[in-house]
DNA sequence: GCGACAG
DNA sequence: ATCTTGTCGC
């Protein structure tokens, strides 16, 4: 997928929120998504030697089938440590390096973590769709900031998630008695179509599909569906990256 | 000053 | 995130 790549990058606290606030502004949240989307992909990163490697994982899925389409995979040493509110700095540099290795380009990416639910309204989502200039939704496993009722513990149900006097996401209930997720706009797409594509990517288990498969090719465990691609030929026998 | 705090 | 086995529940 093509895109340009940041030529700088934030070596402290201080100079990571500075470009939280110049770049803030570039966040879209008017739907500009292929409607309906053809790929969806979705990112992830994982760590190797104790933290000093950065492992980012992309896959790409036809959508709504959501079945697997392409892969990428790119390790980089790494260069920031855990800071709430600053994770783009310490996991991006290594995903776009895996996303420039794609030759898709998704109509829509689900990443890990919070989009607009942030303190500066800039999370990974965010951060990574004004980059890529791609449509992004913050999926998160847990809360960063906001504050909300009880979810139903039905699946499909969702409750507000606020900040002050404003609506910052969704606490959404992807499966019964499980916690549920944390889902916010990154660019280029509203809070009620972002619900909606997650509910579709999540037809089974509490995570997107998309963040499942990226998770498993991130931390190298488990084994990835085989490529469409390799399905519909039997006479290539293709070997699958892990 | 004391907690909370995506991955 | 990562270190780690079995176990309880739908």
């Amino acid at each position: 997928m093509k895109f340009e790549a940041p030529t700088t990058w934030p070596t402290d606290a201080a100079a990571a929120i500075s470009r939280q606030n110049e770049l803030r502004s570039q966040v879209r949240l008017q739907d500009e998504v292929r409607s309906p989307p053809k790929l969806v992909a979705g990112v992830d990163v994982g760590f190797e030697e104790n933290g000093e490697v950065t492992r980012a994982a992309v896959v790409v899925l036809e959508f709504p089938s959501l079945q697997l389409v392409e892969t990428a995979l790119a390790k980089r040493p790494t260069t920031f440590p855990y800071v709430p509110s600053l994770l783009s700095f310490r996991e991006l540099p290594t995903l776009l390096a895996a996303l420039a290795e794609l030759k898709l380009t998704p109509d829509l990416i689900l990443c890990d973590g919070a989009g607009i639910a942030h303190p500066r309204r800039f999370g990974i989502a965010c951060h990574l769709g004004v980059t890529v200039d791609c449509p992004t939704i913050g999926v998160a496993k847990s809360r960063l900031i906001g504050t909300h009722e009880a979810v139903p513990s039905e699946k499909g149900a969702w409750v507000p998630l606020r900040d002050r006097d404003e609506t910052i996401g969704a606490v959404y209930r992807s499966r019964t008695n499980t916690k549920p997720l944390y889902v916010s706009a990154g660019h280029r797409i509203t809070l009620p179509t972002a619900l909606d594509y997650v509910r579709q990517c999540t037809p089974k288990y509490r995570l997107p599909e998309t963040t499942r498969l990226a998770d498993r090719l991130a931390s190298n465990r488990g084994q990835l569906p085989p490529l469409k691609s390799s399905c519909e030929d039997d006479d290539t026998e293709q070997m699958s990256l892990l």
